[in-house]
DNA sequence: GCCGTTTTCGGCCCGACTGTTTTCAGTCG
């Protein structure tokens, strides 16, 4: 169900509204607000506590009182009560009189490329248009011409942006934007004349999907940028060319965006360039406030730059520690650099094994010693085989029996093996009432639990909540795997209580796992930073259906490090004694 | 609408590029 209609639904029964609820209500009335020409440091103000609601790892509905939502940052007296208000009756009177006076449609034209607040302004008022298919008759019919500041080469790019629209995925997923990446900073760096190039953006803060690359380039002397990119094989088109800055369209169809500094700068581009935008806000209204001035060339106290070769001395200048991209999302890394308390954060080279993996018993597609000796080259200490149980029709899922044989297997197996353990374990369904699809006398010989939903995705959120519950509340089940079932770009979250779940699986001493496949990362990250507050341990587990996707183990370490996650925080950076420990905390 | 080692009022990040303009507004990142 949309959420909007939520959030505009007549007040009546429980009100439950997730903390996306808030954030997408307060964007929206930024975009309108935006539209009907107001104020831009109000519609700021909005747009800035839709991130900041949406990066918190609490959800309001717990936090509960006005007064402390007035001490969020960028949340006054006014946005306060207006949350007050939306959890109080799931509606937002403010909302409610703006979305009255503009139509829907004005708000996608938004998302054109070309079309600001100003514009989609213009295009209302002056031609009536209410949406993408009035703008694209306008332009067809040519009464676009008249209309003031609308010229030949701007109509030309609307009417292109809006067929391209259909086609371009809005975001990709990290890993599929890797190699384009990769290649493409790889092909800038043979370029003569740079002196480093390295892709910036949310791909270097790891997010799971990028909407566009974000390429630093630092340079000994003059380079023709736009010459250099039109001669790449996999460059399409550039659609703004400058000395400093270029935007390109690749082949497949990613937008990448170029910024050229001298090498005196690159520090400072390189901050710039990677973000967040929030995340640059704050540092460069930490700067004012000391009378400097931050942008993408340097730190400045009036002519003279102060730094701006490395990240590393902009950071110290503003009084902080260096922070680690993947933190950069102004969700509080800024105060804890300047009070020396940024957490140390997880690396590969933590982890001590793996919790959820297959074999060919199931779906996997190698055997358990060809996947046990896969985790032992890496350098794992324990990998704990997970195949599925029967349920699923997709797979040869395991019954009880060829789940016992699998079990006697393995201590055969561990029998022969000295510095490494295989550990004993399921994955086993959810099935839609909660209950599990194997029965306990199997499960209670197993080290290791992991319990997934991988049927019935759109049960309402009650009924999600339970089914989740009751499963958590079984007296085998360790680890929750892939919580919100989630698929990116495919797959929306299932609806679930997290607070609840978050609630429950402390109470049981389980655990939440993070599961690494590139195409689910999930936990996201701000439910990990969730779970860390909660002093959950979090499994972060590769799912690995074949040893080399293993290597997918850093696609999870990369997503637990926006969680704001330390060793201490992962079940599967403990040792095996301390895990084996822990796994038995869960048992009842 | 928020916020305060300038301030409870008057600021609010900063620069590049484009297109439509006769000097700059709008968009974007």
């Amino acid at each position: 169900m949309n959420r909007h209609e939520v959030i505009s639904a007549p007040a009546h029964g429980a009100i439950h509204l997730h903390n996306e609820d808030v954030a997408s209500a307060f964007a929206e009335m930024a975009e309108l607000l935006a539209i009907g020409g107001e104020n831009p440091f109000r519609v700021r103000a909005y747009e800035r506590a839709a991130n900041v609601v949406r990066g918190l790892s609490r959800p309001l509905a717990d936090i509960g009182d006005r007064r402390e939502f007035d001490r969020l940052p960028g949340i006054g007296p006014d946005l306060a009560g207006k949350i007050a208000e939306l959890l109080r009756t799931g509606r937002l009177r403010a909302l409610e009189q703006l979305r009255r006076r503009a139509p829907a449609g004005l708000r996608e034209l938004l998302r054109v490329p070309g079309l600001g607040p100003v514009r989609v302004r213009a295009l209302h008022a002056g031609l009536g248009i209410r949406g993408v298919a009035d703008l694209q008759r306008a332009l067809r019919s040519g009464r676009l011409n008249r209309l003031r500041g609308f010229g030949p080469v701007l109509r030309k790019r609307l009417a292109e942006s809006l067929e391209g629209e259909a086609t371009t995925p809005r975001r990709w997923p990290l890993v599929a934007a890797t190699p384009y990446a990769e290649s493409l900073r790889d092909y800038l760096r043979s370029v003569p004349g740079v002196a480093r190039a390295e892709i910036a953006g949310s791909y270097r803060r790891g997010r799971d999907t990028v909407a566009d690359l974000d390429v630093v380039i630092a340079t000994q002397r003059r380079v023709d940028l736009a010459a250099a990119l039109r001669r790449c094989a996999d460059v399409h088109l550039l659609s703004a060319a400058g000395p400093t800055r270029c935007t390109a369209l690749l082949r497949n169809g990613l937008q990448v965006d170029l910024r050229l500094v001298p090498q005196g700068s690159y520090g400072a581009a390189l901050l710039y360039f990677t973000g967040s935008r929030e995340h640059n806000l704050s540092l460069r209204r930490r700067a004012q406030a000391r009378q400097l001035k931050l942008n993408e060339y340097g730190l400045y106290r009036g002519q003279r730059r102060i730094a701006g070769a490395s990240e590393q001395e902009l950071y110290h200048a503003l009084g902080l520690e260096w922070i680690a991209p993947e933190l950069r999302e102004d969700r509080g890394e800024i105060a804890a650099a300047e009070q020396h308390r940024l957490p140390r954060l997880v690396e590969l080279g933590d982890l001590r094994g793996d919790l959820h993996a297959h074999t060919n018993a199931s779906d996997g597609s190698e055997s358990l010693e060809a996947m046990v000796a896969a985790a032992r080259a890496r350098g794992l200490e324990y990998l704990a085989i997970t195949d599925h149980s029967r349920h699923l029709g997709i797979v040869h899922g395991l019954d009880a029996d060829r789940l016992s044989r699998q079990v006697d297997a393995i201590d055969e197996l561990n029998a022969k093996l000295s510095g490494f353990t295989v550990l004993k374990g399921v994955e086993v369904d959810i099935l839609e009432d909660g209950r599990l699809a194997l029965p306990d006398a199997v499960l209670c010989r197993l080290d290791v639990v992991v319990a997934a939903i991988h049927d019935h995705f759109q049960l309402g959120e009650s009924q999600q909540t339970n089914r989740v519950l009751r499963a958590l509340d079984h007296r085998c089940v360790s680890i929750l795997a892939h919580p919100s079932a989630r698929l990116l770009g495919e797959r929306a979250p299932i609806h679930m209580d997290f607070g609840r779940v978050l609630a429950a699986v402390k109470e049981r001493s389980c655990f939440l796992e993070l599961n690494a496949q590139p195409g689910r990362l999930d936990l996201d990250d701000v439910h990990c930073k969730a779970a860390c507050d909660h002093g959950i341990l979090v499994s972060i587990a590769s799912d690995a259906h074949s040893s080399g996707e293993l290597a997918d183990l850093i696609h999870g370490i990369r997503q637990a490090r926006r969680g704001w996650l330390t060793a201490a925080n992962v079940l599967n950076a403990r040792p095996l004694d301390e895990l084996r420990r822990l796994l038995a905390q869960c048992r009842r």
